[in-house]
RNA sequence: GCUCCCUUCGUCUAGUGGUUAGGACACUGGCCUCUCACGCCGGUAACAGGGGUUCGAAUCCCCUAGGGAGCACCA
């Protein structure tokens, strides 16, 4: 009786670091392909190398998968925690002779590395220990025999067929020295034992894998399919690091991306549908085929993610967002508990801002006074031609009691009139006096959230700083 | 050096033998307008190069150039 297998994907990563946005992107690919086919995904941590793996790597990739919504269905599990697993393995392929112990020194190693760079040709082991009698009581590794001739032809869901000669490959260490098993061993091992369909990674591992179908087959596996997706490039198109910016997942969020910008940013790196740019995760699932994703590479583009980015912020739920900016308003020195109501604030900023920080940086002027006036916007509107509708707007404004938009509105359209002005000889003024620069929300929106003391005595200190201008001009 | 792979506007991409080579970001002209932003209308801009195959190539084949990944007792 033959189950139907259904679709199992992993994600793999190694705790060395944080987690970048070229994982991210493999992991959303998994996440996506095992959703699509009503499959599970599965948290791996490949922490086999003990100097290199941190606790606080493995805290900082769950911590960006939560934030990102890739929930796993099994795992996280960790490879340290197998090892007896993998020796079983091991000995069992030493056993069918299948693998063997070598006790080939470093040097000799090194030796044999460097002759062949200088006779250019590719490094790999000479098999010295092949037909060797090496006692297991001193030091030694264990390497996998690889078959000698033949191919290994692997159907790649994103390169196609790729097919890898045998004889290019060398007989490979799978337990060092010190008894720990080697990645080549543990991943075929993990993905066997895990019940993987699809092994989707980065394309660094495309060289890899002819030798983990080869220690599958001696196993007699059959292998899973293979899909290896390309890498993402730093702006300039050189390979993504540190100096490109951001490259941790968190970093973002630090930098006030929603995290379903991000997901539908780093969806489009690669992948398409036809015209379509923006996708809810829902639709991603729905029209996602690890088939069509591209096998070039593909450069981050900032500038895009911040248009999707502000995209979200626009069409998001006021509440929602109000609780997502509300820290980053923290940063500013600023408590949204001591002004208007951050959701409204946020209601009259949401068109405003392509991240969270910005929107908080437009914001300040509600919660707290002005340091100075911007320069280049009192230049321009803080002049001695303000002074009157500036009075005007002043006096009018200290008499209203009902404080909303609506009756602002008019009383900006009243003093225009009376004064046979356009609005924005009004407005612009006013708007420079009550928010310290050229922008902001519509007048009437802005007065409205401001307040009627804080709008006042700020149009005091604007008239006040008219005068002094004149006077200055004067003399 | 060897192995594997990649190449359409600046960037992300559509395109699977016949298209004025389409869309998006960015840039830019205009409209809207109390500012900014949003929105709307328009513009600049690409098939790496060379050979084939074909009535016809961005699409198929070969070569060249450029680029990437891998070649560990890392993953």
């Amino acid at each position: 009786m033959t189950a139907v297998m259904s679709t199992k994907t992993r994600f793999a990563p190694s705790p060395t670091g944080y987690l970048h946005v070229g994982g991210a992107r493999t992991a959303l690919f998994s996440w996506l392909h095992a959703r699509k086919h009503g499959g599970k995904y599965v948290l791996r941590i490949e922490d086999t190398d003990l100097q290199r793996s941190t606790a606080e790597s493995i805290n900082a990739i769950l911590e960006a998968m939560t934030w990102l919504g890739l929930d796993y269905d099994e795992g996280p599990f960790y490879q340290t925690k197998r090892f007896d697993r993998y020796n079983e393995v091991i000995d069992e392929l030493l056993e069918k002779g299948l693998a063997y112990r070598c006790n080939c020194s470093r040097e000799r190693l090194d030796e044999l590395r460097e002759g062949q760079m200088q006779r250019k040709e590719k490094p790999r082991y000479d098999g010295h220990c092949r037909g060797q009698f090496v006692p297991d009581d001193a030091p030694h590794v264990i390497r996998f025999r690889n078959p000698p001739e033949g191919s290994v032809i692997i159907d790649d869901q994103v390169r196609g067929k790729i097919v890898f000669q045998n004889d290019e490959l060398d007989d490979l260490i799978i337990r060092r020295t010190d008894g720990s098993p080697t990645y080549n061993l543990t991943v075929v091992v993990d993905d066997l034992d895990m019940g993987i369909t699809d092994v989707i990674r980065g394309d660094d591992h495309v060289n890899n894998t002819p030798r983990q179908v080869n220690i599958l087959q001696a196993l007699g596996k059959t292998p899973p399919r293979y899909a290896h997706v390309p890498m993402i490039l730093g702006d300039d198109g050189s390979r993504l690091s540190k100096r490109h910016g951001a490259v941790s997942v968190m970093e973002y969020r630090n930098q006030g991306i929603l995290p379903e910008a991000l997901l539908n940013y780093l969806v489009r790196l690669g992948w398409s549908h036809g015209d379509e740019e923006l996708f809810t995760l829902d639709q991603m699932v729905e029209l996602f085929d690890i088939a069509d994703v591209n096998k070039a590479a593909s450069a981050f583009n900032t500038e895009k993610l911040l248009w999707i980015n502000q995209h979200y912020i626009k069409k998001a739920d006021p509440t929602h967002l109000a609780r997502l900016l509300s820290p980053h308003l923290g940063e500013l020195g600023i408590d949204p508990a001591g002004g208007p109501d951050l959701v409204e604030v946020v209601r009259a900023q949401q068109e405003r801002a392509q991240t969270l920080i910005e929107m908080a940086e437009i914001s300040e002027f509600f919660y707290r006074d002005y340091e100075t006036f911007e320069e280049k916007a009192a230049k321009k509107y803080l002049r001695a031609v303000a002074l009157e509708p500036l009075r005007m707007m002043r006096e009018r404004l200290a008499g209203i009691d009902d404080w909303a938009g609506e009756t602002l509105h008019q009383a900006v359209i009243d003093v225009s009139e009376s004064l046979e002005l356009k609005m924005g000889k009004v407005a612009q003024p006013l708007r420079v006096a009550v928010v310290g620069r050229a922008a902001s929300p519509g007048i009437d929106v802005t007065l409205e959230l401001v307040g009627k003391d804080a709008s006042l005595r700020r149009i005091d200190r604007a008239l006040d700083y008219i005068h002094a201008r004149m006077e200055e001009n004067a003399t």
